[in-house]
DNA sequence: CTTGGAATGTCAACAAGGCTGACATAAAGT
DNA sequence: ACTTTATGTCAGCCTTGTTGACATTCCAAG
């Protein structure tokens, strides 16, 4: 249990001690309950669960992206997803459309039911997070933003880059 | 998809945008993945998963903490921390012993292999928090700790603050 | 042109770890 | 004595991960 971050009676580097990279540790933990709760409950009245949730968000963020793409954001396994989009293009969420230059490629697209649940998802999501956001203040956010981009393996972050470029 | 943060023209209310919110949301969704994604590896060449884990950190936490007590922590049902705990009491990582005072309760503890794995599974997760804070610096990290404080469930909160206290 | 391999997606079966419900036991509390 | 609390266990279900097997499509080398 020893402190490997700061070298005593050094100046500012006491933020980098076990203790306070402890404290890190379980604010994620439980701060990502709260995060994911609403949708959650909003899911389980309907039947579906958070696997439907990223892949309903994913979709939405970037209509008639490949199942393949989809993939290697959310990383499962094609088996995996494929059971979750079979239900959301059965129950008339999500369309599922052959490439026209690629026939092996699906494109996703939200339908507007898929749209609506989205829709009710995201507000309830980004509701929490705005509160939080409102509480503590910009510099607060950029630090939050700056630590969890830093915290991303490099290929969870050229996704969530390309999302960014994509987005604005 | 309207704009319900920033009263368009205002001063600094632009980080409460829905784009600035998505962003925030999908930050939370790709970091979390990085979060567990050392210690997942780790347990999974042992046979374990997060769920271990999960048990592991908070009896070490709270050593002799009560199963009734890490149940309101984890969050889950009796019967899903019994499983996971039958495990790692089997496996010789973890210590059940009678309540003195009241009987009823078993009071929980690390054996040594279970401090052992306890702290491979935290220095590893400790090591990506770590060169994530340096990367960004100590008011980053502020900010980063008030965001996920303002964004738990009140019941989570009280949990992570008794945590606080009784760490110190 | 054909044919073999790579890419893509689907179906089947299994495992982990959530859940509910029912029930047992022991210890406290009234 | 009776009730409540803390814990454990059995059975069964669901979601969402996994692997393996397979079909389809595309492309490139022969």
């Amino acid at each position: 249990m020893a402190d490997t971050g700061a070298p005593a009676g050094n100046e500012t580097l006491l933020f980098l001690t076990d203790d306070q990279l402890r404290k890190g540790i379980e604010a994620m933990f439980f701060a990502y309950r709260g995060f994911t709760a609403d949708p959650d409950r909003i899911l389980s009245d309907k039947g579906y669960g958070r696997a439907h949730h990223r892949a309903i968000h994913f979709i939405n963020r970037s209509p008639g992206t490949t199942v393949n793409n989809l993939l290697s954001i959310l990383g499962v396994t094609k088996q995996s997803l494929n059971r979750v989009l079979r239900t959301l293009i059965d129950d008339g969420l999500v369309e599922s459309r052959v490439g026209t230059r690629d026939k092996r490629e699906r494109h996703l697209f939200l339908t507007e039911a898929g749209e609506t649940l989205e829709s009710e998802l995201s507000t309830a999501q980004r509701n929490r997070m705005r509160s939080a956001f409102r509480q503590v203040g910009p510099e607060a956010v950029v630090g939050f933003r700056q630590v969890l981009e830093a915290m991303m393996d490099s290929d969870m972050r050229r996704h969530y880059v390309r999302l960014r470029e994509a987005g604005e």
